[in-house]
DNA sequence: AAGTGGTCTAGACCACCAC
DNA sequence: TGGTGGTCTAGACCACTTG
C-alpha cells in the first residue's frame, strides 16, 4: 500500500516527529479513499517494522525507534552500516568458481553431494582500509548458472533479482562467536582479535527451495545487530519475548 | 485466533510434518465457521513466525524452520536454550537495591537523573556449574515500586506481568561484542575469553514508556542467536533484508 | 456521548497455477 | 476451467478512553 510507503518515508526522514499522533483509521480511510480494513493493514505493517505504536481507544503514535538504528528487524552488516554513514568500502573477490559441493556445506544446503555443482564465492569487505568482514557464499548452480567475477565484485543480489528474476522470500540467520581460523587470519585484518562473529545465512526462494548458503565472518569490534521485537497478539511467545 | 494456536502447536510438536500442505483458506473458513479474511489473519501470523509459507495460487505449506531453532524472531539466551534442552541452570543475585539513576544509565532510560530512583539488579546465570551470563537490570521505581531479592532470584517477568499487571508491548535489542571488564571477570567464569557479547535491551510498556533497561553479558562461546526474516511485501527493505 | 482501535463478516475481483 | 492466495470493500459490534 502507498499508505505504508508514504508514512514510513515521512517517519524515517523525521518529517513526522516521534510521539506525533497519527490520523485515526477512519480519517486515513477517507483521505486515501479506501476502506478502514485496508488502512489497518498498512498501519499493521508500520507497527511491525517499528515505525508506529497503536494504543487501543487512543490512537497510533510515531515511535523514535525506526530512525534510531534503522534497518530494524534484520541483521545489519558493518558494510551496510558504514555505507549509510557514508564511509568508504571496497570488495575484494578472492575466489569465484564452480565446484562440487564441499562435504561440510552439503548439509547446510540440503542437497545431494553428487547431483549439483555450486558456485563458491569468497569476498573480503574492506572498510576504511581495513578488511573486517569475510563473506563465503555458496549458490546452487542449477539455479544460478552463471556468476562472473565482475558480478561478484558488485552486488550479487542485484544480479539475482534484477537479471535472473529470482524471487527471494525468506531467510534464516544463526549468529555465534567462534575462533578465527587460518583463512580468517589470512584474508582479514584481525589485529589482536582471536575470535570472529559468524553469521550463517540460509536463503530460500518463493517455492521454498534453499538456493544459497552464506557464512559471513565479522571482526568482533565491527559487528553490531539491532532487533525490534513486538509482543505478539497470538499470546504465544511469553518466555520467548524477553531473553 | 484459535486457528493460529492450533496450527502453531501442531507444527511445533511435529504433528504436521514440514512441507505438508495446509487446507486452503476457504476450507479453513468453512471448518472454523469463520470468514476467509479472518483465516488469512491467522495464516499471516503463522507465516510471520516462520511456521508456514504461502505460495500464490498453490497453497500454504508447513516449514521446518519453526521447529529447528525454535523461538524464532527473537533473541535466544543461552539460559533459555539450556532449559529447553533440559540442562540445569541457577541464578545468583549479587545486588538488588533501590538507587539514584547512575549517570551512564540515565541516558539509556531516558529519564531525569534526579526525579526517579531505579531498582538495580545484578544477577549471574549459572549453567551446568559455569557462570556464563551476567544480567544487569534497571527498573524505574515509579513503575515497579517493590522488588525483593526473592523475586529477583526467580522470574522477574512473571512478577511484573502476573502481580503488577504491567503490559509489556515492545522492546529493542542491540547486540555487540565488547571487552570484558573487572565486574565481568569477577562475577563470571570467563576462562581465557577476553570479550563478552553484550545485549542491551530497552523494554517499553503499552503506553510507550520505557521502564526497563537491561544489559545482558554473555561469554562468547555460550551465545547464539537465531533470526527469521521474511521479505516484506511493502517493497521497502531491499538492501536491508540480506546481511 | 463521541471517538478510538480490535475484531469479524460476506461478499467481490484479480493473477496465477494445474489440469 | 476450477482452485488458490492477494487484495479490497462497506458495513457491523465491541471495549475502551476522553471530554
Amino acid at each position: 500500500m502507498q499508505i505504508y510507503q508514504e508514512y514510513s518515508g515521512r517517519i524515517q526522514t523525521g518529517d513526522l516527529a516521534p510521539s506525533t499522533k497519527m490520523p485515526s483509521e477512519n480519517e486515513l480511510a477517507r483521505e486515501y479513499n479506501t476502506s478502514r480494513e485496508t488502512v489497518r493493514k498498512a498501519l499493521h505493517l508500520l507497527a511491525q517494522n517499528g515505525y508506529i505504536h497503536k494504543i487501543k481507544a487512543k490512537g497510533s503514535f510515531v515511535l523514535d525507534i525506526g530512525r534510531m538504528d534503522f534497518p530494524m528487524g534484520g541483521l545489519v552488516s558493518f558494510k551496510e552500516m558504514s555505507e549509510r554513514i557514508g564511509r568508504q568500502s571496497r570488495t575484494i573477490v578472492h575466489e569465484n568458481q564452480l565446484i562440487p559441493v564441499p562435504e561440510d556445506i552439503a548439509s547446510h544446503l540440503e542437497i545431494d553431494q553428487h547431483k549439483c555443482l555450486v558456485w563458491k564465492v569468497i569476498r573480503a569487505r574492506e572498510i576504511e582500509g581495513e578488511r573486517v568482514i569475510l563473506d563465503k557464499d555458496y549458490f546452487r548452480s542449477d539455479i544460478v548458472p552463471v556468476l562472473t567475477q565482475e558480478i561478484s565484485s558488485g552486488s550479487i543480489y542485484e544480479y539475482l533479482e534484477g537479471e535472473l528474476k529470482l524471487q527471494i522470500s525468506y531467510a534464516k540467520k544463526v549468529v555465534s562467536v567462534e575462533e578465527a581460523d587460518e583463512e580468517d587470519r589470512g584474508l582479514m585484518d584481525l589485529q589482536h582479535y582471536t575470535h570472529v562473529v559468524v553469521v550463517r545465512n540460509y536463503v530460500y526462494l518463493e517455492d521454498t527451495t534453499l538456493f544459497q548458503y552464506t557464512e559471513s565472518r565479522h571482526r568482533l569490534d565491527k559487528f553490531q545487530f539491532v532487533d525490534f521485537a513486538r509482543r505478539s497478539h497470538g499470546e504465544d511467545k511469553k518466555a520467548d519475548f524477553l531473553k
